[in-house]
DNA sequence: ATCTAGATCGGCT
DNA sequence: GCCGATCTAGATG
C-alpha cells in the first residue's frame, strides 16, 4: 500500500479532516499488520480554537507546530494515549484527531491487543483506537510518510458525511468539526 | 512546591 | 447514566 503524500496533510485542518474518512490506517509491527477505515474524526485548529491544545503553545502542543505528516500522541486522563496527524504547512498549528476506525486486516492482533473479541468494539473511541492498533506515546512525532505507521487511500464514504460538534470538550461546542461516516457501526457515537 | 482539569474508558446501577 | 481509575502538562503561588 502507497501512503498518501505529504502534501495531503499540508492542507487547512478541516480540508484534511474530512479527506482523511475512508483512509486506511496501517500499522506494520514485529506481531503482524493491522489495518483499520477510518469512520470518525475531529479537526483541532490553533490560536482561534480554544478547544485545541495548540490554544496555547507549550512543550506538549510544540509538535502541532511541525511537519505535516508527523503524528501527534498524548496521554489522556493518565490512562489513554490518542492519536492526531499533524496538520497545515509547516509553522501553522494543527491536527486532526483519530476517533473510531472499522477493523480492515490484523483483526486477531487487535482482538488480542484489546483483549475482546467484537468487531464493532475494537476502535470505536481515540483511546480504543490506539490500543487496537499498537500505537503508543512513543509514536510521537512519528513520520507518517515512509514509516512503518502511515494511512493510505481506501474506499471513499459510501454513506453521507456528517458533521457534528466535537465530543468531550467544554469550549467551542458551537463548531461542528467531528466528522463520521454516518452509518458505520464503529463509531464512538450515534449521529444525531 | 502544589493544585487541578482533562480531546477517555469500562464497569456498575 | 454515573463514577472511579490514573497521571501529567500547565498554571499558579
Amino acid at each position: 500500500m502507497t501512503p498518501l503524500p505529504r502534501a495531503f496533510y499540508a492542507r487547512p485542518t478541516v480540508t484534511v479532516a474530512r479527506a482523511l474518512l475512508g483512509c486506511l490506517l496501517v500499522h506494520e509491527t514485529s506481531e503482524g499488520q493491522v489495518v483499520g477505515r477510518l469512520v470518525e474524526v475531529e479537526a483541532y485548529a490553533g490560536a482561534r480554537d480554544p478547544a485545541s491544545h495548540a490554544y496555547r503553545r507549550t512543550l506538549r502542543s510544540e509538535v502541532m507546530w511541525g511537519r505535516p505528516g508527523i503524528a501527534y500522541v498524548y496521554l489522556s486522563h493518565g490512562i489513554h494515549a490518542c492519536m492526531n496527524v499533524v496538520t497545515e504547512s509547516l509553522g501553522r498549528p494543527g491536527a486532526v484527531l483519530l476517533r473510531a476506525l472499522e477493523p480492515v486486516d490484523g483483526v486477531a492482533l487487535m482482538q488480542r491487543w484489546r483483549g475482546i473479541d467484537a468487531l464493532r468494539d475494537l476502535a470505536h473511541g481515540p483511546g480504543r483506537l490506539t490500543q487496537a492498533m499498537g500505537i503508543t506515546l512513543a509514536h510521537n512525532r512519528a513520520d507518517l510518510v515512509g514509516g512503518p505507521l502511515y494511512l493510505a487511500p481506501g474506499d471513499r464514504p459510501t454513506g453521507p458525511i456528517t458533521a457534528t460538534p466535537r465530543i468531550g470538550i467544554s469550549v467551542a461546542t458551537d463548531r461542528r468539526w467531528r466528522f463520521v461516516i454516518r452509518g458505520s457501526s464503529c463509531l464512538s457515537r450515534a449521529v444525531r
